[in-house]
DNA sequence: AAACCAATGCAATGGAAGTGCAATTATTAT
DNA sequence: ATAATAATTGCACTTCCATTGCATTGGTTT
């Protein structure tokens, strides 16, 4: 099992206390978070850094953004095989109206859509909004 | 062929110069537009009546609101049968990553989609990227 | 230790969405 | 027709999120 560190460092990212402070937040963490979400947690630290940090990960691919429709973007650590960096990543996202809360439906691939003749589909965004499991229960 | 008037009417809005104006100026758009593109359409006017025109609008189901992940909301006229009032419009939309322009693929419907036990699906957001066929000509 | 570069913090900016209230215009009642 | 009423429009202001410039700090390398 990789360290934390050995993640950072096989993207090229350098290990500092903050990146691991908040690679560590968002792996615990089973829905996506909002940039507020990891300032809340983080109180000490500066928006800024928070922001640019989770803008490298981005970057460097082990986390994507996820637009659920709210208007406030989300971040979710790329799982295995989440080939997000070369725009492929094919995942669902579900968005509850109960709790607000966006999940990864990791292995809820997106099905092939078809498209009129001329157009040509290079990514697809979907976004399931419903009741979770947690609010179904 | 109904009139402007008799669209506005039989939606309950009532008609003045700038909403048929507003109206026209998306029957003629093939492609969905942002505040900002009706308010270089219509300098004159001030921002919040064509805000207020286009969510008055949207209420009455004239038109409907897309969400193509640019962050910034784009609105399109419903064509016949379009029911996104009652929250089943299920067409797609294709955002073209060239001209950067988004269009509703009216008669292409989402296909049904799978999401796990415990999951209820109330709504799909679905939003093609790629190149349009314009772009791609 | 000096030089260097990256990461962080602070302050400010920009863009889009939304709201309170006054002024204007249209509709209805007298 | 005039007055009363209601809806629409315009102006100013606000909020919220995203983003950037620049100074400062901290870690690495020579
Ligand atoms: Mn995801
Ligand atoms: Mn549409
Ligand atoms: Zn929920
Ligand atoms: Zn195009």
């Amino acid at each position: 099992m990789e360290t934390i560190e050995q993640v950072l460092e096989s993207r090229g990212i350098r290990v500092t206390a903050m990146r691991m402070l908040i690679y560590k937040f968002l792996a615990e963490k089973e829905v996506a978070v909002t940039l507020s979400d990891i300032e809340n947690a983080f109180v000490k630290a500066d928006r800024t850094t928070l922001y640019r940090t989770i803008k490298t990960f981005e970057e460097k691919a082990i986390v994507h953004q996820i637009d659920d429709g709210t208007g406030i973007t989300k971040y979710a650590l790329c799982e295995q095989g989440c080939n997000c960096d070369i725009k492929t990543d094919l995942h669902l996202h579900f968005h509850c109206n109960n709790c607000n809360e966006t999940i990864c439906l990791t292995d809820h691939k997106i099905p092939q859509i078809k498209v009129p003749d001329g157009f040509v589909s290079e990514n697809v965004n979907l976004v399931v909004k419903g009741i979770c499991d947690k609010c179904s229960g």
